[in-house]
Order: C-alpha cells, then structure tokens, then sequence
DNA sequence: GTGGTATATAATCAGTGGGTTATATAACCA
DNA sequence: TGGTTATATAACCCACTGATTATATACCAC
C-alpha cells in the first residue's frame, strides 16, 4: 500500500484547522451553500470562501451551481485515504503491539519481563 | 464523543508534514535518537530537532534520556484520537449512506432513482 | 435596463512554519 | 583538563496562512 504523500499533506493540513472541521461536520449533514456554511461562524463571508477553497483543492468537497448557489458537497475519498494512513498506527493504541527493540531486549533477557 | 479541538488541530498540523510523518513511520519500527532519525533526511540537524519538537508538543512521540542520547518513542494516543474523528465519516467512503438531503429527495419523488 | 442576493477576487496585514548557519549546552572519554 | 559526540537554542530568511475590507462578478426578479 502506497499513499500519495501530496494528498495526505494536503488532507492532513486541511483538517488541523477547527473551522474547516466544523465546515465538514456540517456538510456531512447534507449539502449547503457557503452563506449556511457561514452562519455559525464569526467570520466574514471571504474567509469563509478560503477555507471552502482549501477544502475543495484537498478535494474533500465537490460544488455544483444551483442558480446563485453554489452548494459544497462532501467528497469522503480522501478521508478514507487518511483513515488507512492512520490504521497504519492502531495496533499501537490498541495495546497488542511489540516494538522491534522490545523484541530485541526480550530475546537478549534470560527471560522476558524481567529487570 | 467529544473531541478537544485544540489537540485534533495538533495532532493534523503536525501530521501534515511529509518529514514528520516519515519519523513517524520510523518510529513504529521502534525508538531512535535525533541523528538516527535525521539520516535519511537532506536535512540539517536542526531542521530534525525542529520536527520533533512539533512531534512531540502534539503529544505524538515521548522523549527519555540514555547518556547523550534523547531516544524519541511513538505515543500513539493522539493518532488515536485523530482516527476516531476520522470514523465519524466511515459511512461516506463505503458508500452505504444516506445524505439528508438525498433522502428529503427521494421523498418528494414519485419514486426513487427516476428522472 | 435597475436592484438585490450569492459568491469570488484583490489588496493588505500580522503571525506562523520550515528551513538555514552559527553557537551553546550536556554527557562521555582520555 | 581538553576533546568529541549528541542535541538544543538563537538569529535570521522567505513563503504561506488566516484574517480583514473593498470591490467585482454572476444570477435572478421586476
């Protein structure tokens, strides 16, 4: 398994900003125009619009036109591409896992778990 | 489920960045000092220190001491943590999903997928 | 056409990020 | 003590980010 390392940098650098997480929050509820996407948020419209636009080039949403709207829709391909980056690592939160080093100072010991 | 936005900010800056994830990946092989982990790396040793000190303020690796060694270990937590948010949006890359706006659709359609 | 609404773009600004080189600190060794 | 190795810190540079305000564009309705 081999990741695109652009689009993980581009994924990852997406997500580390909290607006852009809410933005995908939201739109994981249904689509919605950038005026909606705004609302929430103590922000003007344009800056909005950037963070909609970084979304868009990580292309974890897609838009469509609908007369003056311009409603952004969920694109989950790329998530699912960080999801399998990050399973890499779940043995390691899981507790199930031996290091190579542990490995290598257990088979050194006269028996493992011993000072 | 909540999730603390400032540590999900960490954790996805951090992840953004090819050489840190690399580091990352080295260190799932099993712990490393500096200069282990800034061989591969065109790089200068500070550049290195840098990253790890990124790494480790998102709590992503620990740090120990072993004479003048400053051995770095993964801490997997946090990529816990980042994967768990990221399952929230498993049901839109496996494609067994409803948008609510997809369903309000079908329910003002005489029937579904017709034009 | 005019006017209103929705969104995008331009210009600007302060702050941050990722790199550099040079230097400092800390631990070991002879 | 002095020398070597491992790492950290300081000072600096340039590019990028995230925000702003002001303005432009696109579409609709009258």
């Amino acid at each position: 398994m081999s990741y695109s390392s652009s689009q993980l940098n581009a994924t990852f650098a997406a997500l580390a900003d909290p607006t852009r997480r809410a933005i995908l929050t939201r739109l994981a509820q249904g689509d919605a125009s950038v005026n909606e996407l705004a609302f929430p948020f103590a922000m003007s419209q344009p800056a909005i619009s950037k963070h909609i636009k970084v979304l868009e080039h990580a292309g974890l949403i897609s838009r469509t036109r609908e007369s003056q709207r311009r409603p952004c829709r969920i694109e989950a391909k790329p998530l699912g591409v960080a999801t399998e980056w990050l399973e890499q690592y779940r043995q390691f939160w899981e507790g199930n896992f031996l290091r190579l080093d542990d490995l290598l100072d257990e088979m050194k010991a006269p028996r493992p778990n011993q000072p």
